[in-house]
RNA sequence: CGGGGCGUGGCGCAGCUCGGUAGCGCACCUGCUUUGGGAGCAGGGGGUCGCCGGUUCAAAUCCGGCCGCCCCGACCA
């Protein structure tokens, strides 16, 4: 047993020996996040692990968002609101606990939300008289404010908004895409006529559309959900698609037109300018740290996350290099006058002074977190009176250049906006790739298990159909799409003739 | 809920078959040498072995029960 013991330890300390310092330091680095190509699934939960967004909770289905993930979270937060606002929206907070009777009050909502409330039934140790739900929408509180607060068409449009937490029970979940509880904004208003309300509906999903090219440099199709992937309650629900690294989709916001489904059930309605008693035409509106999970997913790479500078917290990072003590002391006051002058233009910058861990460790540090722009201040820069400059999208060596430190920082603005520029083109060129036309239901089974992405496609089916695309494929129609050419054709299910243009694709 | 796996320092694991000093890597702390792509050496700290019970002189290891977690299949932003 003991010989046994000791071979085994023998073998195994010769292999680490024998192995060159380079080798064994690629595998460690190599063990830390997966190869998106073997696993993307894997490469995801690592990038999350490696760049500190988010760490798993005790409770099932809940994650900690870390500062970082926050602050990106945050950032995403801060382009949405202006938006909202200039689009004429007010923030405003409704409560966590809804009564249970009020989800019930709208039939197909109920039915919808039904398997995923958690519901409060005690409270101050006693049983509450009547059970509370929590949130998994606000809907229905919201009605029966609007009801009280609406009853001229003097009082309409009403365009709130409100940033908050819900809670959806969640059978399999993952970090960002799918947790129990998760952070959004959802948008409520009501108008006095359908016409006002649908516009509204379009306004917000292109306000969404705006916000993913412009700010996370993702772009999105557009479209209108099929009858069942329809949000519960609404009338229509519109959303926008966009696409992972795997050639997954994921909707990464989504907008109602309810009708009078909900003023029916709580009465919220006003006096016309004829006196005459109508129902308020609503909408609803939301995106959530699901965002997170699709800068992730849309722009990561082998090294980690990319983030795009416009939503990224920390945009540039200084990295000092000094061998002796008295470069050290000039090399560290040139940085910090860098990222002061950076700052001061309103640039996100920061310096690395930790003198714990060498400049190799800190230029995979931040490429992990996704810092679109690094730059490296060393005595051989100093000599020449440059920087290294590294832009995060080109990772590695190859992207390293040289450049004067003089009119450096006015350059800087320059060179985050063709790198935010450049990570939009570049994923929309993937996506462009990733996409295919298909004529019919077996040669989507055929083509999508090899070739991964989005499958436009007529149709004409129902939610009948819809059940029998994902048994065969695992894919189901992401939505009907708005920005579609002239024509018509042969669904690609039924074989019936049809304008309706749609996106299939398996999906999160 | 059905199928598969796992609970051992903060993290990842070995040890269990065949009971006998609780170990390895990473991380952490101290010191010296280092610093342009995840530094090296030396020393050090840290574990009720998921929980409860049983067998035994002795249990991480054997037996019984319970609990928890992860992965794969039916809903959703």
């Amino acid at each position: 047993m003991h010989g046994l013991v000791s071979a085994y330890r023998w073998r195994r300390s010769v292999l680490a020996s024998s192995s060159p310092p380079t080798t064994k330091r690629m595998e460690e680095m190599a063990e830390k996040i997966t190869n998106p190509d073997v696993d993307f699934a894997q490469w995801y939960l690592d990038v999350i692990r490696e760049a500190e967004l988010a760490d798993s909770a005790p409770v099932r289905g809940c994650m900690i968002i870390r500062p970082y993930g926050y602050s990106l979270w945050e950032a995403m937060k801060e382009a949405l609101d202006q938006r909202f606002k200039a689009t004429g929206h007010s923030n405003a907070y409704f409560p966590l606990f809804i009564p249970e009777s009020f989800i019930s009050k709208e039939s197909e909502h109920v039915e919808g939300f039904a398997p995923e409330l958690a519901v409060v039934t005690h409270g101050g140790g006693k049983k509450l008289e009547e059970p509370l739900v929590v949130r998994p929408t606000s809907e229905t509180i919201i009605n029966h404010m609007f009801s009280k607060w609406i009853s001229s068409y003097r009082d309409l449009p009403m365009l709130l908004n409100q940033w908050a937490n819900v809670v959806r029970w969640e059978l399999r979940p993952r970090p960002f895409l799918r947790t129990t509880e998760f952070l959004w904004q959802e948008g409520h208003t009501a108008h006095a006529t359908e016409e006002e309300a649908r516009e509204e509906a379009m306004r917000m999903l292109r306000v969404y559309e705006d916000f993913a090219v412009n700010e996370a440099a993702i772009p999105v199709v557009t479209g209108r959900k099929t009858e069942s992937e329809k949000f519960a309650g609404a009338v229509e629900s519109f959303s926008i698609e966009a696409m992972m690294g795997n050639g997954w989709a994921l909707q990464s916001g989504t907008s109602h037109y309810l009708g009078t489904n909900f003023a029916r059930a709580f009465e919220t309605t006003y006096l016309d300018e004829t006196n005459t008693q109508r129902y308020v035409h609503q909408t609803s509106w939301g995106v959530s740290t699901r965002l997170v999970g699709a800068v992730v997913m849309a722009h990561g790479d082998r090294q980690g996350l990319r983030l795009p500078p416009r939503i990224a917290p920390v945009q540039v990072v200084v990295v000092p290099i000094f061998r002796s003590d008295d470069q050290r002391a000039k090399i560290l006051e040139e940085s910090a006058r860098i990222v002061s002058v950076l700052d001061d233009a309103g640039i996100r910058a920061q310096l690395d002074d930790r003198d714990t861990v060498s400049p190799g460790f800190k230029f995979n540090y931040w490429e992990v977190r996704g810092v679109p722009l690094r730059i490296e201040l060393g005595p051989r820069d100093l000599k020449q009176d440059s920087v290294t400059i590294c832009p995060r999208n080109v990772p590695g060596k190859e992207g390293k250049s040289t450049r004067p430190l003089e009119g450096l920082v006015e350059q800087v603005p320059q060179l985050l906006d063709s790198i935010q520029e450049q990570m939009l083109q570049d994923a929309l060129r993937r996506r462009e790739e990733m996409t295919y036309d298909v004529q019919t239901l077996g040669e989507l089974e055929e083509r999508l298990p090899e070739s991964p992405g989005f499958y436009r496609a007529w149709w004409d089916g129902d939610g009948e159909d819809e059940r029998r695309l994902k048994e065969a494929t695992k894919a189901t129609i992401r939505c009907i799409l708005l920005d579609r050419p002239e024509g018509s054709g042969k669904c690609f299910v039924t074989g019936r003739e049809s304008s309706q243009r749609v996106i299939v694709a398996r999906a999160y």
